[in-house]
DNA sequence: CATGAATGAGGGTTCATTCAT
DNA sequence: CATGAATGAACCCTCATTCAT
């Protein structure tokens, strides 16, 4: 049995997540991708209508992973120690995403870059991201709003810088003292 | 005495940096570059072997500007409140780089995807940058090893976040109230 | 009885007709003609054998139509001032037709360049009309055989000459002033 | 010796003047011309910016050559019966253009369909034809205005509306007895 | 009857790089 | 020193056509 459309479609979106991890975006041909799937370059027209639209669901799609993960953090940090546990959570998930993080950084080049519409869609992700972040803040650490406000940018911003660090492998990132550090301040 | 070698490989540096602010690297062509500085493309393979060297020089100038920065910022800041200072001047600067921020996360991309000497530099200008930080943290404050080394990190971290999210535009960051959490959390 | 074969042929043609006057023939794909009739590209191939296919049966309709149009107007005209009102009415299809007029340009053109039957096709349907024309003129007015063929080719031309012309939008045709004119001189 | 860079550029204009009056327009692709002259498409386009860029240049030399021709015709008729010869060397023209006409349709139908600026190219070529020819009807011939702008607009219009005829080969145009017929109405 | 899926050849265009002059 | 000219590989995209279901 042939892979039905839906299927097909995921596994030209795999393919190419996985060639743009590797290579970045502009490195990344529709050549290249159509040979990874071994499809040809009409059919994944077919499928999709540009490579802008492509890159478009990658990046909703990593958007609304990284998204779910970091509500995942909060929510589920309802106990004794909550601060405590969300820090060391965002810390593990920073220092394990190497392949996540390279996407997430050539999709904010991108956007930055280049594609309007796309940067449309990753702002309103990104914003819903750290609202999120924000409301469970506020709601658990019972933080006034201003707060919360600073503290969510600082969480954002620390993501990806240090996912910046890492992927430019300048040395070995500590997070253990860093989640350390950051306890002993916040919490 | 006709301009010199030395000031035509400047004038090009500017002309190029300014073009990739702009436009980013994969959008920036030789030809454009060249129009730019008003000479022609052969002109400038005179000058420069190829694009990933002018790229290169212009990410060692940039990251020397920006090391340059901050360790101003720490060694000011030897008043009574110093982290007060050192914090409120980064987000000073990452207020108003626009410009110097995108060339930054443009280098940075270029470097995760293509350039494995670009890599190298940079990362040698990070940790440069990133060990800089941590002394003067160190003897400033008097902070012991392992919380300097976090809080460096993390600062780092900080300003390339900061810097993505206001690159993105996503909505108007805060910058005070960072600050004071920052300062309530830290000082 | 559910919609014929007939109908459907005809919706399509009607559609691919208005797209082809929009936009002419090459920059008409069957994938737009299939979307405005709401059908599949591969229904359309089963009503038609191909692309040349539908624009020689576009082809044939639209040089009835005109043969029949300038036909009714040399035989209504069985009046006092018959060769006024030939010309007249001609002049104001011409200004009229915008649309027809398009469709009739780029017939000829296709038929020109590429298509050796489409060819054939206009071929027929000029010499069809020309003779037409030729043989009224030759009955109602009593022109010597010479004259009626030098009139018939000179109406024919004038009529694709203005068509030429109201198509580029040059300047807005005097049509009165021709009329005037050419009933000064011709009648 | 190797040709200059203006005598490539005319190089490029007649091998795609060539191609184009045999093919078409949209039939003649960038590599088939680079092909005949035998230079790469890279070549191509450091001479001419774009596909659209040598059609103007073609368009532009097609037209200047026409209404030169055509002013020529007017001009060189200052004897005893200007009209006839006028008529005559028109006509004339018109029955050997076999090539220039296909270009000339070809440019038409391009303005009609899709080239905004090659439409203004050519609609200011065709006005500056059509004034050109009236100005000097007004002038040899003494008619009022609103003959010279009719009889402008009818010879424009029959030169067009025979060279779609002569291009389409439909049947023999008999280029004499047109003359003679245009003659005893006209003079 | 009808379709969705696939294709492959070809389209125009860009650009870093080379090199004779 | 400087350049204009040339290149060729790669790029994104279009589309008429085919065919199994």
């Amino acid at each position: 049995m042939k892979p039905s459309n839906t299927n097909m479609k995921q596994t030209i979106l795999l393919a190419a997540t996985k060639l743009i991890t590797e290579n970045g975006i502009k490195n990344t041909s529709l050549a290249d991708i159509a040979k990874a799937v071994g499809i040809s370059k009409g059919t994944l027209y077919y499928h999709y209508a540009s490579k802008d639209d492509i890159i478009c669901e990658i990046a909703d799609s990593h958007l609304k992973i990284i998204t779910g993960a970091v509500l995942n953090c909060v929510q589920n940090a309802n106990t004794e120690h909550p601060k405590d546990e969300i820090i060391k959570s965002i810390l593990d998930k920073i220092s394990a995403i190497e392949g996540t993080g390279r996407v997430h950084m050539y999709l904010i080049c991108e956007a930055i870059t280049a594609n309007e519409s796309l940067r449309e869609r990753i702002k309103i992700h990104y914003m819903d991201w750290r609202t999120t972040l924000k409301d469970e803040i506020k709601k658990t650490f019972h933080d006034d709003d201003e707060s919360s406000d600073a503290l969510s940018f600082l969480l954002v911003s620390i993501v990806d810088g240090l996912v910046v660090q890492s992927l430019l492998k300048t040395e070995k990132i500590p997070f253990e003292e860093i989640a350390t550090f950051l306890i002993n301040h916040w919490c």
